[in-house]
DNA sequence: TCTAAGATATAACAGTGTTATATGGCAAAC
DNA sequence: GTTTGCCATATAACACTGTTATATCTTAGA
């Protein structure tokens, strides 16, 4: 196996494991049976790292929120695309808190993670978009989908902080989509 | 003055200057003028300091959104109680950044400051639930705080996050504002 | 076979939070 | 007035972090 993929291989797993606490260059290089150095010749040190999980992240919002084929989405569709995003969030939240900056409070994604990042708000801006009626601007697109973008990161971030959602009990998913087809109906008429 | 206040000072100097990259225990002693067991001593070490800048932080939410009397509130003391806390995520970044994990991975806030976090969201219980009719029971008030919670947080947090609003010509708050009054508007129908 | 270049390893550096040990000063007890 | 004990402060060390200068080893090409 190629010392790349052992290192990223490696990182991932500890990742998983323990989220950002135990992701420490010597801990990464231990598990990959290897010295420091490679994480310094094939990533540019833990930002690299970082970044690559960085992606991974937003790939996987973005991949979940892939639920609609070309063409116009019906409001079902719009709600199973915040519903994919809601379920990252619960299911991943290690990589959910990386991109949202609580890992590592000196990581500044790179301009291929943005990318990643603008990616997966694209395709919110289409699913969303595609909701509206056809004589609705790309102005109102994206405006819809920040919109959407704000009530599911809130409430996800919420869940991950607010000892009130952590209750199993506590549906909070539901709460978030129950807001998202509140706000569709009204924009809508 | 007081030792414990002079480390206290130094701390939230250096965490306005710098928020909490600068913040570490070496550099509030030096700028308090003593040496770094102090902060051992009157706190209980760097979490002591995190938790009285978590509890400032918070309490800023809280202020920020008391502007409602009692009694009954409006819409408009609604959306001023949320246009307070968009507000406050704006203006004292690194305060909010804290409060929702950014600055520390390591950090959990002791009980004394999640009583604060619980002091904050108790309030816009009191004003949001106030705006619903006086049949409405206590759940629904909490439902809709929290609603509105993530809403107003989901912005403050991308806004923090995503250059999509860095642009000063982009009012994302009022942006934030609008999809609280919409969503006030639909639950009130 | 020799050489040059790339990958890997070791050790050190500067920084972090924390704590064991040592010192200082001051108030109470005799 | 001297001594004792306690509390605040200081120093230095420990174990960790990311990073890098130096050294070694491997391997492909001449």
């Amino acid at each position: 196996m190629d010392s790349r993929t052992k290192i990223l291989n490696a990182a991932s797993e500890l990742f998983l494991e323990g989220g950002g606490a135990g992701l420490s260059v010597r801990a990464i290089s231990k598990r990959a049976g290897m010295s420091t150095i490679g994480i310094y010749s094939h990533f540019q040190g833990k930002q690299g790292i970082l970044d690559a999980l960085y992606i991974e992240g937003f790939n996987m919002v973005r991949d979940a929120m892939d639920v609609v084929a070309e063409g116009k989405a019906s409001k079902a569709q719009v709600l199973e695309s915040c519903m994919g995003y809601l379920k990252v969030g619960e299911q991943n939240e290690a990589h959910y808190r990386l991109i949202f900056g609580e890992t590592d409070a000196g990581y500044e994604p790179s301009e291929e993670a943005i990318s990643a990042r603008t990616s997966a708000f694209s395709k919110l801006v289409r699913v969303a978009g595609s909701y509206l009626p056809d004589t609705s601007t790309s102005i109102e697109h994206r405006q819809i989908a920040l919109d959407l973008w704000a009530i599911v990161h809130g409430y996800v971030s919420i869940s991950h902080h607010a000892s009130l959602t952590h209750d199993p009990s506590v549906d909070w998913k539901a709460m978030a989509l129950r807001v998202v087809e509140i706000h569709l109906d009204a924009v809508m008429n």
